[in-house]
DNA sequence: CGTTCACAGTACGGCAGCGAACAGAAGAAC
DNA sequence: GTTCTTCTGTTCGCTGCCGTACTGTGAACG
């Protein structure tokens, strides 16, 4: 049972089901801390637990052979780790780590299957998620090859800022330069830039900011686009 | 009923169904002859049919407020299109359009859907395919992030010619250009790199692969990593 | 309290790809 | 054939980002 305490429905998926539904999954969860770098799904490994972040923000990022690395999705309170499970996938090829410490619950993926294979409300917002993630999949692969590293640092920030619920975080400009896929020495330039605008502030691994208006006028159009996107997976 | 002399097998997901479940979708199937440019998802648009190409080539296409457009998913004889509808999602924001002309199966989607919540053979089949979906648009975002244009050109024609099972087909730089994210210009420079090395060779409006293994090698890491993830899907 | 280390600032040459433009050449239309 | 349109070849300056490398500084730890 739950820890006291712990609200299951700071995560927006959860929030997002009826009451009795909800009671019915609540036995199953356990509330877990996850500190940075955690792993909750490791390639190739089979998927037994899924995760709903409350306050932790969980990457996917794509490696190449060469090391070089890109996040490819994102995964905070308005979503849920381990979408292969309900794809007849138990593993996958990339993984899924704790990109900012916090919070999750985390539940046994058959658990998980069978609920959403019962086809109630779970399925059809699972179902509605998962469009979500082929969506903004879409706008990331899109927004990478045209957009400029200032336009997607912004629109990064203000992902994971929604995603984590909190103006401020820690995070280290070398991390955000293997989300963003560039190097290290760029995110310090545009950081720099960002925060002689007046948009943020930070010190070392850890960043806030400071005018969430003026950031999503330095963020290229996609944040907006993200931001419908989960507005209509809550909405209807 | 389906047309004589159009073997539904060419589309390698129909193939792959069990021959009762095919034989049950037959009666349901119009072939039809794709033009190049031809909608068959438009945005806002519920979406009313799917499409199993047989020797056509679909595209997914992302465009920015600016007119920028970067293709972000591509639908061969490997494929269906529509996924939304199987997501609880009539409709969709990313248009489908006819890349490259031939021809499809035509189907209804309540009847896909339902077939597909029958929980049989397709019901399996097409959550791996969607599985395969979400791993490839992963890769596409890290591909666009990190890998220069002669790479992705090569993999984009060895992806496509596999998606058509044809080393030649019709393509203007104009429109590859759309595909890569990138100008026309590029695409002219690099397609003559690509030709002076023996691997392609093209005219107006029509290109062919001549050293396959040849551009393979000149492809980048992702081109293999897709076929794997197709041969997952078709090999059991 | 000084050493160490992780994190951030900055610099420099290099180049891939951009934007814009113009010219030639193959087909299509007349 | 002659015109018109579409497609391809190519150039020029420009800039964003890279690879690399060195320096500076706050924080943790001995």
């Amino acid at each position: 049972m739950l820890q006291q305490g712990i609200d299951p429905k700071r995560n927006r998926l959860l929030a997002s089901l009826p009451e009795r539904e909800l009671e019915a999954l609540l036995p199953h969860f356990e509330a877990v801390t996850l500190a940075h770098g955690d792993h909750v799904i490791v390639p190739g490994v089979p998927i037994r637990h899924n995760y709903f972040p409350l306050n932790a923000l969980l990457s996917l990022v794509t490696t190449m052979e060469d090391g070089a690395a890109v996040e490819s999705g994102v995964i905070g309170r308005e979503g849920m780790s381990g979408i292969p499970v309900l794809l007849n996938a138990e593993q996958t090829t990339m993984p899924t780590f704790t990109q900012v410490p916090g919070e999750a619950l985390k539940i046994k993926a058959e658990i998980v299957k069978a609920e959403y294979d019962r086809r109630g409300a779970l399925h059809t917002l699972l179902n509605r998620y998962m469009h979500t993630v082929v969506v903004m999949g879409s706008y990331s692969t899109a927004c990478n090859a045209l957009h400029k590293i200032e336009l997607r640092m912004a629109k990064w920030l203000l992902l994971s800022s929604d995603g984590l619920g909190a103006e401020e975080f820690d995070l280290t400009h070398e991390f955000l330069a293997v989300m963003l896929g560039v190097r290290r020495a760029s995110v310090s330039e545009t950081a720099s830039t960002l925060r002689n605008e007046g948009l943020i502030n930070y010190t070392r691994g850890h960043i806030k900011i400071t005018d969430r208006l003026g950031l999503e006028a330095a963020s290229c159009e996609c944040y907006t686009k993200f931001k419908d996107e989960y507005e209509r997976l809550f909405s209807g």
